[in-house]
Order: C-alpha cells, then structure tokens, then sequence
DNA sequence: CGTGTTTGATATAGTGGATAACAATTATCG
DNA sequence: CGATAATTGTTATCCACTATATCAAACACG
C-alpha cells in the first residue's frame, strides 16, 4: 500500500484529501435553507449592498436616500413626521438630518405655525442629487434585480414582502 | 361666516381639521412604497420580531438558533467553520458562543488533530433546546407566515429570495 | 531549523437602535 | 387668565451588531 509507504503530512491528509474529495466538505446548511428569516436577512444585505455600491457617486445610504424621497414626496413636515413614517425614533434622526443639512441637501426651517418644530425641505441641490441618485437607482439597482427575478417576479416579490411588512 | 366668529384653537385648526379631512394628512410613502429594498427591510425586521416572539419562551436570537441549527447539521466543525457559513467574523463569533457554552447549549472541545481550533458539539440540554426551539418555529412563527402566504406563496418567496441571497 | 500561516481571542472603533431627560413651546382646562 | 400637561427637537447614554488590527499558540513547509 503506497499510502502508507509514504509519509503524508496533517496538512496532506486534511486539506490535499479533503480537496479531492469535494473541496474541503462544505458545511451543509441544513434546515436553514427553509428558514425564511435566515434567507430574507441575507437578501437583505446583499440588496443593501448592491444600492451602495449603485448610488456610490452619489454618496448616498438607503436610509438617507429614503429621507430625500419621502421630504420629495411630502414637502413642509416636520422631523416627527418624517422619522416616524420610516421608523427611525426621534433622537436617531437628529444626527442624519444633520448629515443631510450639512451637505446642503435639505434644510430646518421653523414653523411659523408652531414654533417648536422644523419644517423640512429640500434645497435645489437636494433635488437635483435626489434626481441623479434616482436614476440611478432604476438603471443600475433595480435593472439588475429584473434581470435577475423578471419584472413579474420582481412584482411578485415586492407584493409579498408588502404584504409582511404591513399585516404580519 | 361661523369659522372668523368662533374663536379656533391652533390645535382645532390643526388637528381636528385635519381629522375631519382625513386622519391628520398621512404622509405620503411615494415612491418608496416600489423600492424593494425598503419594503425587503421591513419586512425582514418585521419577521425577526415574529421569530423573537415565538420562540421567547426559549431566551433564543435568530443568530443564535441558527448557530444551534448548524452544529446540529455538522458536528465537530471548528468556529471559523460555523462562522463562515453564517456570515459571522471569528472575532465577533467569540462572545456569541460564550453566550451558548456559558448556558450549556454547546462545549468548545480541543481537537486531536488541530490543537488551535475548537470543534464545537451541541450538548444533551442544547439537543434538547433546539428540538423544543424548532417546534416553536414551525408551529407558531412559519406557521403565521403560511397562514398570510399561503405554502405556495411562501415557497414562491423562499426561492426568490434564495435567488437574490446566493445570485445577486 | 526558520519563516509564514492559521486558529481562537482581545481590544477597539464604528454604526444603528432604544430610553431618559431637558428647554422651549404649545395645548388644555379650571 | 394661569397652572398643568403634552409636544418638539435635542443631548446623553446604553446596548447590539459589525469591522479591523493585533496577539499567542499551534501548525505547515521548505
């Protein structure tokens, strides 16, 4: 028998042999596979990734990318109503609208109305990057998500976590 | 005009006016009711709070559960194994299985062959833990997920969301 | 042997999320 | 009106999770 004639290192017998079995045994993942959070948390993050690595020229994160749009789409609400409709507390907002003022994306204006709250819009550069970032958004994120689930699977998909998202 | 006779509070002005209109003017989601990773997002946070509820009883994380759940599947694997295929750096993966051995779910043992690396093995209790955790999971927190997706639509989402965790 | 690599571990920093508390302002109601 | 309660933005602080650098021990390999 050669195998024993021959002086095989750990590292032979492991790695070397392990290797021309199948690649060293993967680690089999078992039930996790049919864990929907398991998988929903791991899309998740490669989705997150994905937008970062899109909207990259523009600097942009999900969260801030998703305070423009909805400052777009509801224009003289305040921090309250902003952060609550996307689920961020209070305090958590101060510093991201910080972020976002400071690079002259959007701005606190005091109601005149009640003189306790911001007023939030956004500024002319808050709108043109918003508008960039949007396109970019459609061409590069969600293209390569149709491309990957088809627009019908992609709809599907999209109605489902709805669904989730709101009655679970 | 009855409005400029009757004195109007700023909260009648506000809120009630509001109110009768509509419920004080919603917020409009606007677009972002179409960015799948905004919709992905709640969705995943909403099912992690399912699953912390369901298996409360147990004092049990989704990470942790799924630690269980690959030691279980592959017994006698080192901590940068199991970290790995979870997604989890060997740094961080530390405090996480202190966490287990300290509650006797799991034991760190010296391996023969590797005397740096730790194989890790569920113990009796930690058997038994994930046994209990699994029925749980199956009969309070997928079986919710079923009830609002029907198995079809559940299987339909699993895959999808297969695809974007392991093709994207 | 000596050099380089791997494993588990520690320290540390950054980020996101959560609560308590505060000043300023507004609402409520006797 | 005036006292009390509630709301808004803010700060401070804590916890969980993530990420990087570094280390000693053990191992691989020439």
């Amino acid at each position: 028998m050669s195998d024993s004639a021959r002086p095989v290192s750990k590292r032979d017998s492991r790695k070397e042999a392990a290797v021309a079995a199948e690649e060293t045994q993967a680690v089999q993942l078992g039930e996790l596979s049919d864990l929907l959070g398991y998988v929903l948390k791991r899309a998740q993050l490669k989705v997150f990734e994905d937008f970062l690595r899109c909207v990259a020229p523009l600097q942009l994160t999900p969260a801030q990318f998703s305070v423009l749009l909805l400052l777009d789409a509801n224009p003289g609400r305040n921090q309250t109503e902003i952060a609550n409709t996307l689920g961020i507390l209070r305090p958590n907002f101060v510093s991201l609208l910080d972020s976002l003022e400071s690079r002259d994306l959007c701005t606190r204006v005091r109601s005149a109305n009640d003189r306790r709250s911001h007023i939030l819009l956004l500024t002319e550069k808050g709108k043109s990057v918003l508008a960039r970032a949007k396109k970019l958004v459609v061409s590069k994120h969600e293209a390569r998500l149709n491309e990957l689930l088809g627009p019908d699977g992609r709809d599907t998909l999209l109605a489902m976590l709805t669904k989730i998202a709101e009655e679970f």
